[in-house]
DNA sequence: AATGAATGAGGTTTCATTCAT
DNA sequence: GATGAATGAAACCTCATTCAT
């Protein structure tokens, strides 16, 4: 084996990941994973405890994985405004770059949230942070932080999945730049 | 079976959207569906032909109630701004009158709704068909309706989900309130 | 009511018979039967202990009426071979006039047969004491009365069967022609 | 599993074989047939579709077996009333030596057929193909060669089934003898 | 007599997981 | 590590039968 062959785990999760995103993880069988990953049945209990680890795994792995980003798009010592901007456009980055992470994510939210430990950091606690600083130097007017943050992670959210669903005709720049600004008018005082 | 009596069938409608919110569809099972409804687990299948049956006629009445109840919200002569504090505040009045109902819907958007037919008509199509008014009358001006309906949309489900999730601490009519303010800043000119 | 209306036991066995034959007993459901016969499922119960009851019935029923007609198909004091001729017709005419009786029997001989009890008389006895005589009087040569018996059983039954499922091309008068003449020919010194 | 071991797949089509042929294929359950085969049920569904798949691949390799059987019981350069003769005798043999495999061929004929794919070649063809043989050669007299096959196949199916029934008393050499000789009576010029 | 909703035992099938190789 | 046959619990669903009306 030459060390550039795709490691069996990798195999494993990027079948999982998309079976998963497109069945939902109940409605996804282990033989699907397998045959998926050209894998045997048993060789997935080798890399994971079942399959509702392998699941719970790749959600925190992509959570944590776009939380970092979020966090790392930006400059500590940039403006509100400028973090907004980054972050915006990053999450629809990482939306374009990873799709089916970011649709697992955005997925399992809705779904299998219930049954994730309560107290990992989330990709919306950067929003919180963000807007927080940002009224407490007077530049954004939200009545309280997790609602501007509600207002501006929705924004986002939304106009990604309308856009995965083909349902806009504009460029992607034009639509991030169009999100950004409706995120700021949202925001700012 | 007295004509007071709570239907069969309605026993049964309600004891599954119960659960399927809380575990999913896949996630429940006919037995639980069966022992929560007090009937048996055959009697389910005098009135649903399957388990997804079940799960398909229960979001498309509640998807179309919605959708109605949103469009019924305003009159056909109000300003399009008007119609849009009508659909956010009947949002919320929705979330809140029927809860399971609504998270049913959200959620099912996102998983089930591979299999639902195109055709039907969404609550989202109340939006855009408002949006468009807008920018017609020169009231708004989103890039494209769609757009600027993503935007309306977004802000207002994850306000609900935050919301519901007890992440905000203001007054439920302070939040539409500000929800509504969002929403038209965003649209507007 | 008029008098002429169809008795309701008729409806549910006409009804059973034709399913039966179709699906066979076990793969024919009350409900099926219930439909057909324009009833409710449960006034099979009326007329019926089960749906077992009902084919038993339906088969002895049946049964005996198919052996009293090859009884009475000749007289006491007709030569075997005229007999036999006889007998052969009969079988023919009963498969044509009520060929979905004639089928029920046929197939539950050889699949429900086992819960039979053993002592009702068969249409076969008739054969087996007509070859009786004729070896008796000298006019035939069966090895044992049985062997003929089976012979010409065999000859008429798979000719019937071979008829129904339309791998026949002559005319019914003249495959009965012939099927007398091979039973005789079969039997005859 | 040590290769001497019985193979599974062996194991359930036995096991099935003898229930469908005592209790009907509808009348047999997956459970019933698991413990007989000693697995467990789901083992079953590695090897077959569902029940209907295995009845269905038993009888279709049962039936394929007995015609081969049929097939090359004769040279092809014999009489046709030799090439009678070794069919009838392959019957018997047959029908002995795997008592249930016959047994299901005969059931599921009457029964099962609707469901089979008309294309396959059956038993009764190779019988077919030799009347006619003989009716060209001029030393048989059928008035078609199927009618011809009709009375010679019902001569020695139904002198199997009262066989088996105990309803005869002579050897089976002897049996065999007579219904050879029957077959060709009914053939002959 | 007739109905048909309700039942619940039991049928077929699925599938996560194990384990001998 | 990898395999895949075997498992068996549990899922979905069917259906003969009952019973209140």
């Amino acid at each position: 084996m030459r060390k550039a062959t795709i490691s069996t785990r990798r195999k494993i999760s990027n079948a999982a990941l998309s079976l998963f995103i497109k069945k939902g993880i109940c409605g996804t069988t282990t033989k699907e994973i397998a045959n998926r990953a050209r894998v045997s049945e048993g060789t997935i209990y080798n890399y994971f405890e079942s399959k509702d680890d392998l699941a719970y795994k790749l959600f925190a792995h992509y959570m944590d994985k776009f939380r970092e980003e979020l966090a790392e798009s930006f400059s500590e010592f940039a403006e509100p405004e400028v973090k907004i901007k980054c972050l915006v456009e990053t999450f629809f980055r990482f939306a374009e770059r990873e799709p089916k992470a970011y649709t697992y994510i955005m997925v399992a939210h809705y779904t299998e949230l219930r049954k994730m430990p309560r107290i990992r950091k989330k990709p919306m606690d950067v929003f919180v942070e963000v807007v927080e600083e940002g009224i407490q130097k007077g530049v954004f007017n939200a009545a309280e932080k997790n609602l501007g943050a509600a207002h501006v992670i929705g924004i986002v959210t939304r106009t990604i999945l309308f856009y995965k669903n083909g349902l806009l005709d504009s460029s992607p720049e034009r639509i991030i730049d169009d999100t950004v600004k409706s995120a700021l008018k949202v925001l700012e005082s």
